[in-house]
DNA sequence: TCCTTAGTTCAAAAGTTATTGAACAATTGG
DNA sequence: CCAATTGTTCAATAACTTTTGAACTAAGGA
């Protein structure tokens, strides 16, 4: 059970620049950019809209080569791809989230903590 | 006669990276840094779309504040706002450029030579 | 097994963006 | 003034995107 992904030489600029244009993916980004190395599940992002439009986000960011989703179980583990989106166009990313955390329109990134087992 | 323009603190990010992940619009920003000092017209673009749609295009780039248009006689001469947009999103611009020059799918940077009266 | 959790898929509706051609306005040159 | 050049505006259409709820699948725990 794997999801479609793009390999790193398949990625599209424009692609990227479009899906990033959208203040909800955006943040999903900005938020996984901000807790870089701990794989995020999609419940994890739930303030930024209905589980079902997530979906849609977090395919269209898969699909377009920023994230990459490794199905553990019922969840899905969501990481930035850091390193394939630099290799591809080095400094983009790193001059998107700097930029995010400068536009004060944008909301701040929240997210919910994970919930240890007591 | 001026067009409208937003300042610099009020150009969004969303939005500049939604305009900037259209192909037309991300040709004609390659062209105009390829060029950059020399203000170009809208005909300078015609390969790029029909007039009709490249007015729209450079109106969607100037209303993000990704570009500035200066009306002189008939024509419109059009720049890059590199300043502000380095200002707002340091780096951001140069690194999308750089990204375009590196993305192979995207068509070549050609444009027409301006016509020198003989 | 049954229930819960996690997320997808589907179809519909709503909204937005891109493209076109015809008509228009403004400036410049003859 | 007349014509050409430059670009805009408008209305229509086509195409795409976003959002929603209901129904679904798949895994894990009681």
């Amino acid at each position: 059970m794997t999801l479609p992904h793009p390999n790193a030489d398949q990625i599209s600029l424009p692609i990227v620049l479009a899906v990033l244009g959208d203040p909800t993916r955006l943040a999903i980004v900005r938020y996984l950019a901000s807790k870089e190395g701990v794989p995020l599940n999609c419940s994890q992002f739930l303030d930024l809209g209905s589980k079902t439009n997530l979906s849609y986000h977090l395919a269209k960011l898969r699909e377009a080569g920023v994230t990459r989703a490794e199905v553990v179980g019922t969840s899905r583990l969501i990481t930035l791809r850091r390193d394939d989106l630099e290799a591809r166009f080095p400094g983009l990313l790193d001059s998107v989230i700097a930029a995010a955390a400068e536009d004060t329109a944008l909301p701040a990134v929240g997210g919910h903590d994970i919930e240890m087992p007591a």
